[in-house]
DNA sequence: CGTCTCGTTGAGAGTTTTCAATGTAAGTGG
DNA sequence: CCACTTACATTGAAAACTCTCAACGAGACG
């Protein structure tokens, strides 16, 4: 199972399956039921979280009580509000499983030790970053250029697995769109 | 002029000054104009761009020839299509200056001799992206929690300076609103 | 069977954009 | 220094988009 892990770090870099095995200690795996809390904002994000099975989002409510994903996490990918974990603040998200899902977790302390003691990982987590942070921009781009029917549109075709994977409220909670007015195009599309 | 790298660098790890003087020939000093083009959309996005002074910005053009900033960068951060440039695609964005700007410029391939010949920059690239991933999503929670208006005056309360530094219409730009918009709920709060 | 979650529908209201016209300040070449 | 041009900002009216609210429907699950 941990294996992912390793697959997922020898496709950026090269680790010996020796190295992996010291590195294995550092994590604990962590099972959540569907809808399982992982993290509560407001609290420090003191962990990062890496996806073996399962799907997480991580969103936050705002003061009208709406909830608003602002991203997901499934298999191989990371999860942690990376802000708050780099400047050791409260995060402002709370992370959640969307089904029932497996991580292994690294505290931001043990992480710290990890990249010390195996300096090659930094290059593996720059990787990651890099391509979280460029994604990020993307996503950016899509929201400033389409409609919101566009963008649900663009999602939905783009990531069908995905998209029917998930409730479609998540969906709509991801891109901006209130449930309802997700319902209303779907069904101008129908007719 | 180029110490400002240096500056940075320290304030993330810890690099002497003679590494500095070995790393500083990797990189090229480029001066460009206001409104000048760094990179172009559609070409490979080659280098990666570290502002010295001035400010630049990441845009654009969609169908409709609207212009729509993606990314600021001023003093002290670094501006690229991460994205691009870790897969090697050709970039969607253009890079132009905002002002008058001086820059530190580095190819992919130097950028990659780079951190093999200094691995502890690595780690300085590592959380360079950490906070640019983690700043995009905190910017996209502001997107979707705020109405237009609201994200104007949050964005131009929390950064006056920069506010007035650059054009309204390119704050707008880079918060999704036309500069009409702009202008009338400005009108709409002096009254 | 009852309850909870998710999706749907429709009407009305609010927000934001589009388009076209105008104003203004600043820069440039003569 | 003036006239001209360009870049940026403003205004108003109409249209389009999206949300809110309230109610209902259907399936899953205990």
């Amino acid at each position: 199972m941990e294996d992912k892990l390793f697959r997922h770090i020898n496709q950026y870099i090269s680790l010996s399956e020796e190295d992996f095995r010291n590195i294995i200690p550092f994590f604990e795996t962590k099972k959540l039921g569907k809808k399982e809390i992982l993290v509560q904002a407001g609290t420090s994000c003191s962990h990062n979280h890496f996806v073996l099975e399962g799907c997480l989002h991580m969103f936050f409510v705002n003061e009208k009580g709406v909830e608003r994903t602002v991203q997901f996490a499934i298999e191989n990918w990371w999860m942690a509000d990376f802000l708050a974990f780099q400047n050791k603040n409260q995060t402002e998200f709370s992370i959640q499983a969307v089904e029932e899902s497996h991580l292994l977790c690294i505290s931001y302390e043990k992480q710290e030790q990890l990249l010390t003691q195996f300096p090659q990982l930094e290059k593996y987590f720059r990787i990651i970053y890099q391509i979280g942070y460029g994604a990020a921009l993307v996503k950016m781009k899509f929201l400033f250029d389409l409609t919101k029917e566009e963008i649900y549109f663009h999602f939905t075709e783009n990531f069908p697995d995905f998209a029917q994977r998930v409730p479609q409220y998540l969906i709509g909670s991801f891109l901006g769109l209130t449930p309802e007015y997700v319902s209303e195009i779907r069904a101008k599309k129908r007719s």
